[in-house]
DNA sequence: TGTATTTGACCCAG
DNA sequence: CTGGGTCAAATACA
């Protein structure tokens, strides 16, 4: 390892912290400011992109580099990508039970069905079950089977809200990593008119499984549907302009739009938004 | 016998 | 201190 190669990994590596601090200030500014505006939404969406390429630069960079110092520097980073038995390197890294609490996941989203079991086309495993203070129901705990095989650290709360009729509020926790995507007909139930979904076209190069063996399988949520799901939103088409997402999801009054990362492949971030979101601003045209 | 679920313990954020 | 998220041993099941 060239000692400048050194030098350029811990700049970068510096470049990613400032920009996870400008992350954290602006969402404590959105926190005090409750009102959040387009173009607020849009510059941490920036933000979120120069951090994504810095960890792409990062995982590029430690490619062909296996040497301990860099893996070493790597690994507080991106601890993922390591090809050590992830079972038992979980058991080292994750201290003692129950220790993993309130994980600092921002990307969550609920929906009700009218059965505990609702197949979303993944599949989970029971991990525990608690009773939840001022509700008479138990609330069950699931993560994805997927967890120690492939990576995937997706969890989900499946809460009884009411009696009759049967109601469930399903909470999910990030996004999967595992190659178990669901089936698209499951997704884009066409019955369900409480979503949308809209394609955009990538403007980032997805590496290929052989580049980044961590990579998710290309998205399954490529469909796009427009007039029929219409409730929420103007029956105009939004068209990505300058922005390197993949897909966007809007559900109820959360934007949820994917990006490619080359550690972890797909992955999905949401916003929250007000309605004077769809008021045409730089970042998108309505057509 | 291997896999899934149950359940009490553990831990930490608020 | 408490509520709630997770762990892991015990148990159930196929």
């Amino acid at each position: 390892m060239e000692e400048y190669h050194i030098k350029a990994m811990e700049e970068v590596m510096r470049g990613c912290e400032f920009a996870e601090q400008l992350q954290q200030l602006l969402l404590n500014n959105n926190t005090n400011n409750l009102m959040k505006t387009p173009t607020s939404i849009f510059v941490q969406h920036l933000v979120n992109n120069v951090i994504n390429s810095f960890n792409n630069t990062i995982f590029l960079m430690s490619k062909g580099n296996p040497s301990d110092q860099i893996q070493k520097e790597f690994s507080s980073i991106a601890p993922v990508v390591r090809s050590v038995d992830f079972k038992e390197n979980w058991k080292k890294t994750s201290a003692t039970r129950g220790c993993n609490k309130r994980r600092n996941i921002t990307q969550t989203w609920e929906k009700v069905t009218q059965t505990p079991t609702d197949d979303d086309g993944h599949q989970w495993r029971k991990y525990g079950k608690k009773k939840i203070n001022n509700s008479p129901y138990l609330r069950n705990y699931y993560r994805c089977t997927h967890k120690f095989d492939q990576r995937c650290l997706t969890t989900k709360h499946v809460h009884r809200i009411q009696q009759k009729p049967p109601l469930y509020k399903t909470t999910y926790y990030g996004h999967h990593t595992c190659g178990n995507l669901p089936n698209p007909d499951i997704i884009l139930d066409p019955n369900d008119t409480s979503s949308l979904l809209l394609s955009f076209n990538n403007t980032f190069p997805t590496p290929t499984k052989q580049e980044c063996p961590f990579l998710s399988s290309p998205s399954s949520f490529s469909s796009t549907h427009s007039e029929e799901y219409n409730d929420e939103v103007p029956s105009s088409t939004l068209v990505n302009t300058n922005l390197p997402c993949s897909d966007l999801t809007l559900h109820n009054s959360t934007l949820e739009y994917g990006h490619n990362d080359m550690m972890h492949g797909l992955l999905y971030d949401t916003v929250q938004f007000n309605d004077d979101f769809f008021q045409p601003f730089d970042g998108f045209v309505v057509e």
